[in-house]
DNA sequence: TTAATATATTCCTATATAGGAATATGTCAA
DNA sequence: TTGACATATTCCTATATAGGAATATATTAA
């Protein structure tokens, strides 16, 4: 078997940091496409490769504007990803807890 | 070109859904290969292939005991990923917000 | 040493890209 | 209609899996 499809969900979507890069810019305003390709360096076919699977898995949405076609970000869908990183919150604050704990341990033995 | 490879970063290694599974597992517990093997319905060489994936790109650190190799998960790597998730938020509750004032403004119209 | 347990690695294959090149489609203006 | 602009699609190829099967390696106990 090969990798899940880059349109099976926003995880797989989001893994190449192309479309992350489009992502962040459309995250300010919407855009046309000829503004992506300006803005990132990338190709006017890539760009439009690129998303269409980000419209495929609802991360973004498209509009017609006489000939040019309006990308925004639907942040809904980045959603799902930021609960389940925050599960993880947590454990990381405790990590960094204790490395601090053990930062301050240390400069309290050299006294 | 072909996708980055899983080992590239969090997010390829994070897009398989199996790997999220056995970081879920682990999130609660220090686990052995074999207890990850019977929570997780994969065969043991699978398992053991996605968790050099995660130790790849630090998301999980492992310690041998005895015959067993103890594997944890290492949030501190998947922070990234909330954090770009995060710089998302304020478009979904601003999103979320107006999909609430149209619901109310309907509910007006019909009174 | 040998056997048993625990985990990792190798080999194999079907599948899915990402990007480059070329081209198709859609829309407007003259 | 024709040309120009904007975007999408198709074709191509090198590459990287994920999982199954078989096997290798590591560790302990007898």
């Amino acid at each position: 078997m090969a990798r899940a499809a880059t349109t099976s969900d926003a995880f797989n979507a989001v893994a190449e940091p192309r479309r992350r890069d489009i992502l962040n810019y459309l995250a300010t305003e919407e855009r046309s496409v000829n503004e992506i390709v300006n803005a990132i360096e990338i190709e006017q076919p890539s760009v439009s490769k690129h998303l269409k699977v980000l419209k495929d898995v609802g991360l973004v949405e498209a509009r017609r504007e006489g000939r040019q076609m309006l990308y925004k970000v639907n942040a809904t869908a980045i959603r799902p990803l930021h609960e389940w990183t925050s599960t993880f919150e947590r454990l990381w604050k405790h990590q960094l807890l204790r490395v601090k704990e053990r930062a301050e341990a240390r400069s309290e033995e050299k006294k």
